[in-house]
DNA sequence: ATTTCATATGATGATAATATCATATGAAAT
DNA sequence: ATTTCATATGATATTATCATCATATGAAAT
């Protein structure tokens, strides 16, 4: 059971537990592997997308983004609470209601690149 | 149901609909919507982004990997199998052997990234 | 104090994902 | 041709997610 390294065959016998240790040592902690595969969960949804897409530019309260998915109201509420569960997301009260918005910078960044890449 | 702008109050009624044109026009399409989210779909799990970042570096075969991460190989096979799903991964053959990869430079960057952020 | 309005919550059914076992496939070596 | 070995597949149980309805909350206006 041989791995190669950037296309070149490295190994042959998998006996040789060396590179799994070398491996190993590069790979995150389960703690930041479950952080990460959680803001992938947070995007792993066509509804949830759109939302952070509109909000890359704009600060939205929740019956202006009903109107522009033309979902349910309770659709959208339910869907912003996973994306503030997962941190993505956070909102500021004004008057009767909530304005969501993107909490970092590096979610945008995100979602510009794979849209340079998917588009 | 107002919209901000960047942090700046620039509408009040919810009976003008500029704005939602606005921002529709910019969003993305459907079908891209779910481009994108089937990406992150992919990587939605803690298991196969362990594995995509023990292949940022390396072509690694079913049995290795089954070595790195101890569990079973039929979960390995499985997950490798929802990688190439979602157009993550492909592999080569190689006597008995698959030996899997990263089939684009984007999703590397995006792990590289995303780990900047969370470790 | 009651009504209104924006948002949030709870319950539910439908669908999909995760993890495991046992077993199948199929190429290579004997 | 049979065995061996790496990988893939199928079946299944458990758990999670998605989408919707009806309804609750709670602040603001009357």
């Amino acid at each position: 059971m041989p791995i190669r390294k950037e296309k070149k065959l490295i190994r042959s016998c998998c006996e040789d537990i060396s590179y799994i240790s070398d491996i190993n040592k590069i790979l995150p902690s389960q703690e930041t592997l479950v952080d990460i595969s959680n803001v992938f969960k947070a995007l792993a949804d066509p509804t949830r997308v759109k939302m952070l897409y509109a909000l890359i530019d704009y600060e939205i309260c929740v019956g202006e983004m009903t109107n522009l998915l033309e979902i349910p109201q309770s659709h959208v509420s339910h869907q912003l609470r996973t994306l503030k569960k997962y941190g993505i997301v956070d909102f500021k009260k004004d008057k009767k209601m909530s304005f969501y918005y993107i909490k970092d910078e590096y979610i945008k960044d995100l979602l510009k690149a794979i849209l340079k890449e998917k588009e």
